[in-house]
DNA sequence: GCAAAAGTGTTACTCGTACACCCATGT
DNA sequence: ACATGGGTGTACGAGTAACACTTTTGC
């Protein structure tokens, strides 16, 4: 009953003076994937205040009370891969009191995937680190990317989302090795394949890839096809499902 | 390019002058969902403010700077079913510029599922309204709305969450009828009782139901069983899935 | 007895899994 | 020739979908 009554108060002191509550800041942090050298790595930016002493932490930015989360977005995915022409999805709010030392500031975490070849390495205090070895972060960034790890996870196994982190022409072994390394499990790569090609999502280039000293068969070129997703769409049973190797 | 120079020009400011970004205010806006005479219900509160001559919203307040969310939620969760003790789970930031009258408020979005035996009706500007005829409702709510509910729709089929807003007690009907509800689907019964049996989550109470002027066999009352859930929970493959009739 | 709702039995079928095997290619 | 990776065939088994059938109860 206690709880009730300081919201009574509360509401009182609201409406008397409304200016005590605009005095909180918000940002937005970027958890950005991409799959390059057969590792997943994230986009890290090294901060340059002072006090962090150049110690890394996810890409972010303050938003002005003015400012569009949209458009406060795409300055930070300038900076970050020099254009804003990739997947992302908002995450979640993040609202520890204590998580800005500068006064309260909650940050609004996305997460993104971008194919490797469309990063342009614009700015020199970005870094792409493996997911399986990041260093500690600055603020509370430790604790936002499990949580965009998860959501990618759980997206890319009920979504086609796996093609935003893959080059436009990509081979089967590449979407395989992604989500080996994701799920941090080995699949039958023969089943694999037959899921993939009888998925409807995907469709031969009628090209085969050319890598030097590769050993065996040469693999063909696929590319995602959004028509045919589209089309699937309306059925349903979107995708494939598969089970680890023991 | 343009953009990137935006985001310099703003990087200095932000230096010179941090007090710039800290005249924003953000608030909680509550999506509770209820299962309550054949219906799936949410909470609703009747504005007061002048402005808004009444008009319903979903429950909601503004969070102080030095405040913390979860004890924000704690005392509109008192204001709204007279306790807190239910299941919520954060949705995501609305942070659209002009959302708010009075200046730059962003929301977070909760979602909670209660047992409406659990619910106290503490406040008689809190109404529980059928999912499928809202009204208008103020700010920007009848968008948050269909999030909640995805979210909600989400979790109901890979997660044990439907008894967070049943009885303790129920009865097999009771499920189906929500989960029909829900999907707006007709799910086969005899089928759905055998995978709900069988699912290693519920256990009998050893009780029949005896509702008066009830036409048949009458059912046999159920609980969820958190200890079988955890058990289970190890070996994966939770839960159930299901198809809808013709 | 009849209707309605709970609950059981049975069968056909789909689909994932495992694994043997074949194909293409570089050294 | 052989190792390596791409790709095909196939058989087994688990689990779902459909639906007929039985049981319990109120009127």
């Amino acid at each position: 009953m206690l709880v009730y009554l300081k919201h009574l108060l509360m509401q009182q002191d609201n409406n008397t003076n409304i200016n005590h509550f605009f005095n909180a800041a918000f940002s937005v942090d970027l958890v950005l994937f991409t799959f390059h050298e057969g590792e997943i790595k994230i986009a890290l930016e090294k901060k340059e205040e002072v006090r962090f002493e150049g110690q890394p932490g996810l890409p972010g930015m303050l938003i002005y009370p003015n400012e569009d989360t949209g458009s406060a977005l795409e300055s930070l995915s300038a900076m970050v891969v020099g254009h804003s022409d990739y997947y992302r999805n908002q995450l979640r709010a993040f609202t520890a009191v204590a998580r800005h030392p500068q006064g309260r500031v909650i940050t609004i975490g996305y997460y993104g995937l971008i194919p490797f070849e469309k990063v342009q390495l614009v700015n020199d205090k970005i870094t792409w680190n493996n997911i399986e070895s990041l260093p500690n972060l600055c603020y509370d960034h430790n604790g936002i990317i499990p949580v965009a790890l998860e959501k990618f996870k759980n997206e890319v196994i009920h979504q086609p989302v796996i093609f935003e982190l893959l080059p436009e022409h990509f081979i089967l072994r590449e979407i395989i090795e992604a989500y080996e390394l994701l799920f941090k499990k080995n699949f039958d790569a023969a089943n694999f394949r037959r899921q993939l090609r009888s998925s409807g999502l995907i469709a031969p280039v009628g090209k085969i890839r050319d890598t030097e000293h590769q050993i065996g068969r040469k693999p063909e070129e696929y590319r995602f096809d959004k028509a045919l997703y589209q089309a699937q769409k309306q059925k349903e049973k979107i995708g494939f499902t598969f089970t680890a190797n023991s």
